[in-house]
RNA sequence: GGAGGCUUCGCCUAGUCUGGUCUAUGGCGCCGCACUGCUAAUGCGGUUUCGGGGUAACCCCCUGAUCGAGGGUUCAAAUCCCUCAGCCUCCGCCA
């Protein structure tokens, strides 16, 4: 076998704004799905029949007319929740809103009293200040036309002034200080529909395709690490030896099961309208904090001391960073990207958690979607983001289950988010494969990021959604596609960019 | 790592030497109105962002901050001083 020039995207969009907004117009989406139908047929006459983890012929689910069903049949469209804390005025106007969503997390409900005595503070000071810095202004324009004793008389004054409007200014720095330190702790406002409780609490939007039946086919799953030290594809002892524990190498055939993940993850990101992203993996406190990762995710995230930067934990990071401080037209909306990034954790907290193998560990390289919305649509979008998830994981022809995860184990960031989880069958459950957040405007007023729309300038919604984790795409494929003989069936979507291979093979010892 | 230049309300730009008349100039773009068979052109007006107060709320009115960031001098800072960041040019080192 030779190795696997994955054949290159033809083309890539020349405009990439616009082709997010008619992926169906999109030159390179053709040339990607041309690329994709040329493979192989993937029929594989010893295997079990392929349609029994996918019923009804179609593997992938036709995205466009189950997106549209989906967000028809739930009322999203259009329609926006009253959404975003951060914002003090609603924060004033409804404050038993933000308690019941902190109370929903298991946050601190006190938390949104503290910052309205703060920004009560804060006002009162600010005025105070105004007002002694007009007189200040108003006395110290008539200094240059004054003579003799009225202008010492001014001089005077405006001296006395001067300390009084020091003073105040500083007091109002502090108060206005205080509220958004207090401000920052606050957690996104949970959407009312996400399931209230713990971990466990979640609730099961929907299953697609059928973990097989191993028993009856005759034989025992292997998991993940030995099918890939029999492939010589995962090689976990020397990542010890070299970066410790939760590390590890990709060698041959797996390093370009990796690759081949990725170019294949690209590619149905690029043929849907996102803009392809490489981003840096440091990043400074402002978009770590911005993003929401400094609070109670911060023991998961690496700090350079030295440097006071941080490695990020997901391409959302930079992603999110990309527009800081940023006035974006609406009509430039929606904004998709699609990045290729490490990722780094620290993992803290889950001593003794998922140990074997790379289904958890500090370094993995992942393709994340990104989107920039108007608050309105971030719903949809969230559907959307979801409906691509789903695509990918039932293209490598992955059994998997959407869970609507609980308000006690979404991010600080998130108002709502669903996972996919695939099928694990050595482990006998479904985990977590890919993740998206509807981050409403919590992220957008963090980071300064709004859109004129008209004449207002308003924050905007950005959500996330993974597209491909890699190593735990990998565990999932090799279980589930493994065979008797510790070959692991290849599914046709990864073929082209791994040679035309129908199936990894081990190699001899 | 070293030396120099630069950073002004979407973009370009005046202003910095010589602090107050800067409520930051002009052009482009954009928005509105007028005029005009249509288009174009022209004329007039508007156009940083954020906070606070007035208002039931909008329009609007009053007020403060904002000239890369922070600090200092001063009655008063775009303007003077210090520190830092970013960009550009050159030198050194380097994949």
């Amino acid at each position: 076998m030779r190795p696997t020039p994955a054949q290159p995207p033809a083309q890539l969009p020349r405009e990439c704004a616009q082709s997010a907004r008619r992926p169906e117009a999109d030159e390179a989406g053709r040339a990607l799905a041309e690329i994709r139908k040329s493979g192989k047929p993937e029929n594989r006459k010893s295997e079990k029949p392929r349609e029994q983890y996918f019923p009804g012929g179609s593997k992938t689910p036709n995205s466009d007319k189950a997106l549209q069903k989906d967000i028809e049949s739930s009322g999203v469209r259009g329609h926006r929740y009253p959404g975003g804390v951060i914002d003090l005025r609603q924060l004033r106007e409804d404050p038993d809103r933000a308690r019941a969503s902190q109370r929903a997390r298991g946050e601190d409900v006190d938390l949104v009293d503290a910052v309205l005595s703060a920004d009560e503070r804060r006002r009162s000071s600010s005025v105070r200040f105004d007002e002694l810095r007009s007189e200040q202004k108003q006395l110290g324009k008539l200094i240059p036309k004054a003579e003799g004793e009225e202008k010492a008389e001014l001089l005077r004054r405006t001296g006395e002034l001067s300390s009084a409007v020091k003073a105040a200014d500083a007091e109002k720095d502090e108060a206005a200080a205080e509220t958004q330190q207090l401000l920052r702790q606050l957690s996104n406002l949970v959407h009312p529909d996400v399931p209230v409780g713990g971990e466990e609490d979640f609730t099961v939007r929907e299953t697609i395709g059928t973990p097989r039946d191993f028993a009856a086919e005759g034989f025992e799953p292997k998991d993940h690490l030995e099918l890939g030290q029999k492939l010589g594809a995962i090689d976990v002892e020397r990542g010890a030896k070299v970066s410790g524990s939760r590390f590890y190498f990709l060698t041959g055939i797996g390093a370009l099961l990796e690759l081949a993940l990725v170019n294949a993850a690209i590619a149905q990101a690029t043929e849907a309208g996102f803009t392809p992203m490489l981003t840096p993996a440091l990043v400074k406190p402002q978009a770590m904090e911005g993003t929401g990762f400094l609070g109670q995710a911060a023991q998961d995230v690496y700090h350079l001391d030295k440097d006071d930067m941080y490695l990020v934990g997901t391409s959302e990071v930079p992603l999110a960073g990309y527009h800081m401080d940023e006035i974006i037209e609406a009509d430039r909306l929606p904004l998709r990207y699609a990045a290729f990034s490490p990722c780094f954790r620290r993992e803290a907290g889950s001593y003794g958690k998922d140990t074997r193998g790379i289904f958890r560990v500090h370094q993995f390289d992942k393709v994340e979607m990104f989107s920039y919305v108007a608050p309105e649509d971030s719903q949809e979008e969230h559907r959307r983001l979801l409906q691509w998830e789903k695509q990918w994981l039932s293209s490598l022809e992955l059994p998997f289950q959407v869970i609507d995860v609980a308000t006690g184990d979404l991010g600080s960031s998130a108002a709502r988010k669903f996972d996919c989880e695939a099928w694990i069958p050595t482990q006998g459950k479904y985990r977590e494969l890919t993740s998206t957040s509807d981050c409403t405007e919590f992220q957008s007023r963090r980071l300064s990021i709004r859109m004129r729309d008209g004449k207002n300038v308003k924050p905007l919604a950005t959500l996330n959604g993974t597209l491909c984790a890699v190593p735990r795409t990998i565990v999932a494929l090799l279980e589930n596609h493994q065979q008797e003989d510790g070959s692991v069936w290849v599914p046709p979507v990864l073929r082209p960019y791994l040679g035309g291979r129908e199936a990894l093979e081990p190699v001899a010892k």
